[in-house]
DNA sequence: GGTGCTACTTTGCTTTACAATATAGTAAAG
DNA sequence: CTTTACTATATTGTAAAGCAAAGTAGCACC
């Protein structure tokens, strides 16, 4: 299991890039992270995370119907939003650079 | 820069890495940080690491004088530091599949 | 004796994942 | 008809960890 403190600073960026393919709600967003294997997230933890970006211009929602049970909120992605998921790929990319850097380094012996 | 919430989880995995490779102190830590491109770790993020990780018994230390400044105090991994050094390669590893996972996903379109 | 590099410690702040709890709709089972 | 299960969102409080800031201190060179 992925320890709570390595997913922070990521699965923000991962569920822009989730939202930034389709539009979606917070409860298929929760499913969809566990097919990509980040394991069950806490729903504590989506909707919040969710709340924010929305807060934070990153995201607007509208609510829809559903023929299975209550009303969904739908998300997609801001301009701003965009230029989020931008931001944290580019991030990403130098966080994993370095690991793999320094990984290489301790095997070679 | 990596944001320092991006960090968090993955950093001290990394510095049990550093300190597996070879017996060394906070100073050359951080230096060695940034050469494999970490950026610039606060050192008010490295030492309160290192007492936390002294204090959960992952590394032992000994001071050592320096000929160019203060004692220097060097940090070896017990093994306990190394089951958790292990521990945190595969996490790592399941994380960065993940994302990869999910990053291959949103490119295809 | 001032500047700069080396070297470690402590205090308090902020962010964020998560547990726990609450609320509520639909549908099948019994 | 009520219990169970799945769908769906929100809120409150807690803990972990990176970091800024400030302090202490040794050595060296000008």
């Amino acid at each position: 299991m992925i320890p709570s403190q390595m997913l922070k600073g990521t699965l923000e960026g991962c569920i822009l890039a989730i939202i930034s393919k389709n539009e979606t709600y917070g409860y298929e967003i929760s499913k969809q992270l566990e097919t990509y294997g980040f394991g069950e997230i806490a729903e504590g933890t989506i909707y919040p995370l969710l709340l924010r970006l929305e807060k934070n211009g990153m995201i607007s929602a509208v609510y829809r119907q559903s023929d299975f049970g209550p009303k969904r909120k739908y998300y997609f992605l801001t301009e701003k939003g965009r230029g989020e998921l931008l931001d944290f790929t580019e991030n990403y990319r130098e966080l994993s650079n370095a690991v793999e850097h320094l990984m290489a380094d301790i095997m070679e012996e």
